[in-house]
DNA sequence: TATTGTTATACTCTATAACTATA
DNA sequence: TATAGTTATAGAGTATAACAATA
């Protein structure tokens, strides 16, 4: 297996400093870090396929949700609400969609305030020829996990983002920890 | 345990469009999605946070590796290879911290190109205030894992990482594709 | 009034190439 | 020549507020 320096620094510098602050819990504080660490060279082992097919993962992700959600169009804040993007920010990205022939935009007939981004002929084709390099390389990279792992990471990976969602609330900055702190 | 639509919606959506794709293989691909979804629903709880106090993730990065790992200062290539940031990128990072006090430059005396970034006291502050709520928001974030929960968690996370590394070299676009299908 | 979408702004992060100065 | 750092540029993502059109 290979060394990874950063690995090894993480952990250890964790070790060594976070029980200097309060509120400290390494179980946790690991695992954030394991979480962002995992997910970030994930991305950047795939980030040059993307950038090779023009695409990013927003729009690789709005042509999907187009592709096999909604082949009749969807709307944009309906977009929006399902890939985590303000109504702001999913215009842009549609625009960028749009510039390059990979989605028209329709006014709704029936509600003229609302628009219907459908997907074309053309990024069906892209879709067709990046996903399965994509799906190749997404195989290639998780090969030396074996089914089990994958089931038992899948499985608790879903049991975090339910402790995610119960807690996101709770969640918060300077001030509300200082009222809780005076709650005491 | 709280609904969330995305979450059956992806999974419903993959499980119906992902066999039509060729090199489809549904348990790697379901990771990938989870690993990715996970991470920015982690991400997503903690940023208000973080803007609170006027941090991104870079910013703290290098003040915390600064603060334990190198409290005499560290050279920027350094840093960027410890965070996985380009040296072109950690000017940046390092310019925008120098602006607000957090950070000085001092150029080392006997190699006379390098830079070391040194953190500052009012930097220390900031973390000593920051750091705690942080981490007591990491500790709400995952209170419904178990102790045992987080343990698997990070080994087969720890796995996940290793295989990244052992085959991102193996990922590839079009034309590598092309050319391992010619190769049959 | 509330909803859909757009515009504008500003900041962060990333990637790349060209450049300076030192070694 | 190679290394450390900077500058410049361009693109993507995010967040917020104000706005128009429509319901």
């Amino acid at each position: 297996m290979p060394e990874d320096r950063r690995e090894s620094f993480y952990h250890e510098r964790l070790r060594q400093s976070g029980p200097g602050y309060a509120n400290f819990d390494l179980a946790s504080t690991e695992l954030s870090l394991d979480l962002t660490y995992t997910c970030e060279m994930f991305q950047q082992a795939t980030a040059r396929c993307f950038a090779e097919f023009g695409l990013s993962r927003s729009s690789l992700n709005v042509l999907m949700l187009l592709r096999h959600g909604a082949p009749d169009g969807m709307q944009l804040h309906e977009l929006g609400e399902l890939l985590l993007v303000s109504r702001a920010n999913i215009t842009g990205v549609v625009d960028h969609l749009e510039q390059r022939g990979y989605v028209t935009r329709e006014v709704d007939a029936s509600d003229r305030r609302a628009r219907y981004a459908r997907i074309t002929a053309k990024a069906a084709a892209l879709l067709d020829e990046f996903i399965p390099v994509h799906y190749r390389n997404i195989y290639m990279l998780f090969q030396e996990l074996t089914d089990r792992d994958k089931q038992v990471l899948q499985g608790l990976l879903r049991k975090t983002r339910a402790s995610l969602r119960v807690n996101a609330q709770a969640v918060c900055g300077r001030e509300a920890s200082a009222m809780r702190e005076g709650d005491k």
